[in-house]
DNA sequence: CGCGCCTATCTTTTT
DNA sequence: GATAGGCGCG
């Protein structure tokens, strides 16, 4: 450590505000960073490591968990910056899933894994399912595939195994109750096919961590010694699985830091559990708690309207956030007749922007709240030539073109890959149809083996397959088999170009002379052009050759934000999941209407629309200078055109930090329609929004009901509307069961007549507050 | 066995 | 409005 080296860190820690200087200075020992948005957290965290570095701490010895890979990758070279890029190369730092999986491979064989194994996707995963509930002949309309798949991540998230499952009489009875007795076996069969298939799920990554960690002391011992310095940013994100794996690892030293911030915990949905950093206090012993309230990123305007939205949740921790920046102008709302106009509205307005205040396209953001309605903006985006960039929905590697060509690659890399397999065998079409296929699997589960190695030996087996298919079969493991050979000394690049010209698979798309054929061989041509990029790229890495196994290995766990380059001029499109830890100059948030945002399907319990307004909470904060809400009276969806309301968000913020550009909707869902006015003159006191009041009908009862209730309301009036006073017939200590979330105790009761609510724990998914009035409860004996 | 047409369902968010 | 799966015909 030279004095030079000394005199740079003092400085780069004199830069930090006092709350920021505290958990950098803290060496030892367990702590928690409560950070609101824009608090710089990330500056702490990078500062955090640098200077346990230069305390000499080994960067081996430092284990940072990140939301995303591209978090990760810029943390390391910002530390790069300060310590040498050196020392930063061996610090671990990345996903759960990522840094979990690369360790999964390291000891797959004491799980009976092979060390290359597959990592399903989610569409795997629900392929697999749909293909075991046929086989299982059971009823489609009952076991919905997707209801079902995200029933046993909720299971792995739980840590509950097969085995568990069946030791749990009250498990198999919650599913029973809701018609799915069959439900462990599904479970059985889907994780023996998964295991079959050498293949683990996002998921397993995390359960089979624990396992590990669980059944093997020593191994344990070993990642405890190796990760002496435990980092976790966005730790109101994690998961129980998530929580048991630090826990775990930081167990013996209890250097553990974690940062977060309640306000932005939005993955309640794949099983998140806000309790974890309520929690952390009482986790460890002699934590340290730091609070970072001061915002950096916003104006007073934007912060505050975001205190007051934040200020009607319950449950959170206490904090408040404050700016020393400008005031700034007021959230300017907008309301448009349809979805259409919504984009044209926005693509003008940043098209002026432009044009009079000379922003750039990259200053601009537009969030929403699902993927669906990236198109509306698409279009006027395009009309209007700005140019733009889609984050997540269907994605660069989602797209059908390009996972044809990586299916390959993963068969190639490992064969019993049974989604893998049933993609390609039959693409390009080489005569081995589904009768072929379902015999194949049918062998495949008699003898407990994969269908590759059924193919494999099928002249050994009758099965009642010709001759002429039993040829075409061997000729496709054949050229599998040589593929492998050639993986052996070939790189990811020379492999995939191999790959598409022998499997016919480029000649296949060269036949479609069409303009969208056109754009699927242009897909694979980028493809190719990334895997050159990144095999050069590893190939500057020691220890690696650029290999498709790393090339798939990367690809599994990217996410499209990490593979973001930032270097061209473009509007940022994405969902507002997507955005969090990301932040604009100006900010578009489109959609704010009922039952898109919040999304009609989380409006049934408090804590569901918590959390829709803690992502509305992050929507507004990723604004630096200026936010707009938008909302259309009707939009497309599903084909057909709906009406709709504007957003409870936007009357609850304040007036005093919004403008409206539009007069308020007439069609406003608590007041009678005036057709007139839509652009007449208004008086000062029709521009708020009127706020509900007690006792209004709820909207799906007003008059004009708009076409597209669905079942879930529909039953809730027909169950609760007639005795909106009576106690429901519920007390305390009664065993109740719920559709959606199954067996659960009531512990407490509150409330009374349509506000009455229940507190009950539920046997998956923990305590929950339900509305009575919505949810459908079975009193159980 | 392959292809094309029909339909149902999807839309909440993602590693 | 897209896509996946089912079904029927050649």
């Amino acid at each position: 450590m030279t004095f030079l080296d000394k005199v740079m860190m003092e400085n780069y820690i004199n830069q930090l505000n006092e709350a920021q200087r505290a958990p950098v200075l803290q060496k030892d020992g367990p702590m928690i960073v409560i950070a609101g948005a824009g608090s710089g957290k990330t500056r702490v965290l990078t500062l955090r490591i640098a200077y346990l570095m230069h305390q000499g701490v080994d960067a081996f010895n430092i284990l940072s968990l990140t939301f995303t890979n591209k978090a990760a990758r810029e943390m390391k070279s910002r530390i790069a910056q300060i310590v040498g890029n050196s020392e930063a190369k061996n610090l671990w730092m990345g996903t759960f899933h990522s840094v979990f999986a690369k360790i999964l491979r390291a000891e797959a064989d004491k799980l009976g894994y092979p060390s290359n194994f597959t990592i399903y996707d989610s569409q795997d995963s629900a392929r697999l399912i749909s293909q075991i509930i046929k086989e299982m002949q059971l009823d489609r309309d009952v076991y919905k595939p997707k209801q079902v798949l995200s029933r046993i991540s909720n299971f792995k998230n739980s840590l509950i195994t097969v085995k568990a499952y069946f030791e749990n009489p009250e498990l198999q009875e919650a599913d029973a109750m809701s018609k799915k007795p069959r439900m462990g076996e599904i479970y059985q069969n889907y994780v023996e096919r998964c295991f079959k298939s050498g293949a683990m799920d996002f998921d397993d990554l995390l359960l089979k961590t624990n396992e590990l960690l669980t059944r093997f002391p020593e191994v344990l011992m070993k990642y405890q010694d190796r990760f002496r310095y435990i980092l976790v940013d966005e730790y109101q994100d994690t998961n129980h699985s998530q929580y048991l794996i630090v826990r775990a690892l930081s167990d013996r030293f209890q250097n553990i830091c974690v940062v977060g911030d309640d306000a932005q915990s939005i993955y309640a949905f794949r099983g998140a559990n806000i309790n974890n950093i309520l929690n952390f206090q009482k986790d460890y012993e002699n934590v340290q708690t730091y609070r970072l309230e001061q915002n950096y990123r916003s104006t007073k305007n934007i912060v505050e309207a975001a205190n007051t939205i934040i200020d009607k949740n319950k449950v959170k921790l206490d904090k408040v956030v404050w700016t020393a920046n400008d005031f700034g102008p007021k959230i300017k709302v907008h309301r448009s007749l349809t979805d259409g106009e919504e984009g044209r509205f926005v693509a003008s307005t940043i098209f002026e922007e432009k044009m009079y205040n000379q922003k750039m396209n990259s200053e601009f953001a537009i969030l929403y709240r699902t993927n669906a309605q990236s198109r509306a903006m698409e279009d006027a985006l395009r009309k209007r030539d700005i140019p733009y960039r889609i984050y997540g929905g269907l994605s660069f590697y989602q797209r059908k073109e390009i996972k044809d060509v990586l299916y390959y690659l993963r068969l190639i890399i490992n064969p019993k890959d049974e989604e893998a397999l049933v993609r390609v065998i039959n693409y390009p079409a080489r005569g081995i149809g589904n009768t072929t296929l379902d015999k194949l699997t049918i062998a495949a589960n008699h003898y407990k083996r994969s269908i590759f190695e059924i193919m494999e030996h099928i002249d050994k087996i009758d099965l009642k397959i010709t001759a002429g298919t039993r040829n075409k079969l061997t000729d496709f493991v054949t050229m599998i088999r040589s593929f492998q050979v050639l993986d052996q000394t070939q790189d990811a690049y020379q492999m995939t170009e191999h790959v598409t010209k022998k499997t016919g698979l480029v000649q296949e798309l060269r036949k479609d002379a069409s303009p969208e054929g056109i754009a699927r061989m242009e897909n694979i041509e980028e493809l190719l052009n990334g895997i050159k990029d990144f095999t050069e790229g590893q190939q500057q890495v020691d220890g690696a050759r650029g290999a498709l196994s790393e090339f798939l290995e990367d690809v599994a766990l990217a996410t499209d934000l990490d593979n973001d380059t930032g270097d061209d001029d473009r509007v940022a499109l994405m969902t507002i999941h997507l955005a969090k830890g990301l932040e604009f100059p100006t900010v578009f948030c489109v959609g704010m209407e009922e039952d898109l945002f919040p999304s009609a399907m989380s409006m049934n319990t408090r804590s569901e629309l918590e959390e829709e307004r803690r992502l509305f909470y992050v929507a507004l904060t990723r604004a630096e200078h200026q936010a707009y809400l938008t909302y259309a009276q009707s939009r497309y969806r599903w084909g057909k055109l709906v009406d709709s309301e504007p957003s409870r968000f936007i009357e609850e913020i304040d007036d005093q930090y919004l403008e409206y550009l539009t007069p308020p909707d007439s069609n406003y869902k608590y007041k009678p329609q005036i057709n007139s006015d839509i652009f007449g003159d208004v008086d000062k006191s029709k521009l708020r929004l009127q706020k509900p009041v007690a006792g209004t009908p709820p909207a799906y009862l007003k008059d004009n009901a708009t076409p597209n209730l669905n079942i879930r309301k529909l039953k809730a009036v027909t169950t609760s509307g007639g005795n909106s006073t009576s106690d429901y017939g519920l007390s305390v200590g009664q065993i109740v069961m719920h559709e959606r979330f199954g067996k659960g105790e009531i512990l407490n009761l509150e409330g009374a007549g349509a506000d009455k609510k229940a507190e009950i724990r539920f046997t998956v998914g923990g305590i929950k507050k339900l509305l009575l009035r919505f949810a459908k409860l079975e009193v159980l004996p």
